[in-house]
DNA sequence: AGTTGACTTAGAGTGGACTCCAGTTGCTAC
DNA sequence: GTAGCAACTGGAGTCCACTCTAAGTCAACT
């Protein structure tokens, strides 16, 4: 396969995979007789792989650890085992991390939220959410009082 | 509360509050006579909301808009709520994709690694994975056979 | 023979989210 | 009163993971 079609199997555009074959995350791929690069199903079993990682949020560098390990042979077995272990246990965080997240949303919309209509008016006031409301009220209120207004310089340089 | 007790706190540097304070997206936060900064519990409570949407991947330019709605008051409601919803969204796609992977890892470290023993080296040969082992002896024939290495620019004028 | 378009390379540039720095001010302790 | 320390400011630097550029090669088509 050649690198636009492997880039659209995989949704990786051919940078980002010549990227990571030149950093050593896929092994160096095969070229035909014009230097082009043909990727085996071996190679697409990697990027499968490694995509399925990066888009869960595993880092280039504990997948090129592990990939490194690969090249030195069976010996390392353990040592990948561990690596993978490891990543399940931060992913596993992760997802935990994202469950109270959620939870706290869910609460938030079914909560906070609940009276707005359709068309964006509100239907009532609401009085029992700390957060960022009782935060703007008072920076409204501050905004509102002295000449104190600091310049907003928003997301830096552009 | 000073910065340095809010850092404590919230496990967030205090460059990341005067970070966070300077794109907007904590308000302006009040200052003593010497112009130190006093964090109020409204403050406290949107670092908390804050922290815990980055923490689990929310954008600071998603943030920023909800706050930035949340700052033009109670007429953006049906908007802030919009935002929430589209993350709720977001993150529950990423959940789902982390979950696929920590199958894959399950799998993995289950059948393909369980053959593994406690001191590092493997007790026996495993042969139903493809994935990286399957590129990885690839790449080990690649590298026994040809001079490969070289790059081939015959006529190469830089 | 010339043009198109997919491919090649090394290397530079980008965007997001911090993180650090230099210089200054202000409080507390000795 | 001066040392030490925490805080302040604007701006620069860093890290990660790409993403883009320039200059070139090659096969196919007109």
């Amino acid at each position: 396969m050649k690198i636009q079609e492997v880039s659209k199997k995989f949704e990786l555009t051919a940078d980002t995979l010549r990227y990571y074959e030149r950093i050593g995350l896929l092994p160096h791929i095969g070229r035909n007789e014009s230097g082009i690069r043909e990727y085996s199903e071996e190679d697409c079993a990697a990027i499968d792989f490694i995509k399925c990682m990066r888009s869960a949020g595993v880092s280039i560098e504990s997948l090129l650890e592990y990939v490194t390990l690969f090249k030195e042979g069976d010996k390392t077995r353990a040592a990948r085992k561990a690596i993978l272990m490891e990543e399940r246990e931060k992913l596993q965080d992760k997802m935990e991390i994202m469950e109270a997240t959620m939870d706290r949303l869910n609460w938030k919309i079914e909560n906070y939220y609940k009276w707005v209509d359709d068309n964006g008016a509100e239907l009532k006031k609401q009085h029992n959410c700390a957060e960022l409301e009782a935060a703007a009220r008072q920076e409204q209120k501050r905004a509102a009082g002295p000449k104190k207004r600091a310049p907003k310089k928003t997301t830096s340089s552009k």
